[in-house]
DNA sequence: TCATTTCTAGTACGGATGTACAAAGAATAA
DNA sequence: TTATTCTTTGTACATCCGTACTAGAAATGA
């Protein structure tokens, strides 16, 4: 039994870039050939390295799914109450250079919501993803209602907003917006 | 000077049709011949009445638009206030019956984001559209940048809540989420 | 009637797409 | 070394795409 290794990281390098590419020109433009050009590699290097185009395409939200949660996630992982969770979690959205990953985001997510059975894991974890943890930092003292409640309009006004900020680019407006429901927060 | 006049009823019905076919099949599957075989007419016809196929997409965005506008704009034309307002917004952007155009709009707000400049009236539109009147529900006695913000928190929310509920299908903590908020504008 | 314009359909062409296949180079274990 | 497996590349094929072109049928005004 021999032969040459599976180079695991050759594959992360691979898919780190092709999510670079998506990021710039768009999920819908996401093919073998125009890839591997950006890339300096040939289309078969994909195929073998991703197999078919919907995996690639599942590879790549997998990616992005890290970078949105390494980008936006705490940094010692946990904040003193919901209000400052809610309060750094827009921050960290509402920074311009996280626009680009933001808008394939939510490309997917509309994506998604037409064609369900082709990103499952997506829709399954958008909400999920974030509904736990901002649960938990709402304290076992909260009524778990409540906290449920909350966390699902935390999470639906900072996408909302988001949206807006996406679309239209008015910073002021938006920001002012923010603040307000942040406040209500405390 | 004569010839067979032009049939706007015929294209109107034409786009109607693709309209059913976009928000059922979803809006990165339009192209000439599936939508022709699904309407019973050939390619060439879609191509005469609707040019270029981003004419036909922007066709499509534009009476997408008057769609979602007739089903969620009130009966008489106002409310008597903004929560008045904003709750018969959310009463009837929830309504099950509209998922599927809802499913569209978002499908072309994420993919309009990363090409902007193909849907440029859609990201202009998709706010301005429902900020004016929301301001003006408010009355001419609130102070405009309240007013403003009050509008942008509404269409944020409602928005982001609306997202959530296509992608996890949970009516019960959407509306309970929903409830609270609308009770806030009170 | 006849000329003119629209509507519809058929055909064809160049290009892009996903993917299968074969071949060559590189890296490992025996 | 040899055998084996992974990596990369080039080629090829069937399919789909947007669209231009042609031609006939239908509907109008003169």
């Amino acid at each position: 039994m021999a032969g040459r290794p599976v180079d695991h990281q050759r594959r992360a390098e691979l898919l780190d870039a092709v999510v670079d590419y998506t990021v710039e020109h768009g999920f819908s433009e996401v093919s073998w050939r125009p890839v591997a050009a950006a890339l300096g590699v040939s289309p078969t290097t994909l195929v073998h390295h991703f197999g078919t185009k919907e995996q690639m395409l599942v590879a790549i939200l997998g990616r992005l799914r890290e970078r949105i949660r390494a980008a936006t996630s705490d940094r010692a992982g946990q904040q003193p109450d919901l209000a400052m969770a809610a309060r750094a979690a827009w921050q960290r959205t509402s920074d311009p250079q996280q626009w680009p990953e933001f808008r394939l985001f939510f490309a997917v997510y509309g994506r998604a919501l037409q064609a369900p059975q082709q990103f499952e894991g997506f829709l399954d974890r958008v909400v999920a993803d974030w509904m736990s943890a901002l649960v938990d930092e709402q304290g076992p003292d909260t009524d778990p209602a409540t906290a449920t409640r909350t966390a699902t309009l935390v999470i639906a006004t900072i996408r909302g907003l988001l949206l807006d900020l996406l679309a239209t680019g008015d910073r002021d407006r938006v920001q002012d917006a923010a603040e307000s429901f942040l406040a209500s927060l405390e």
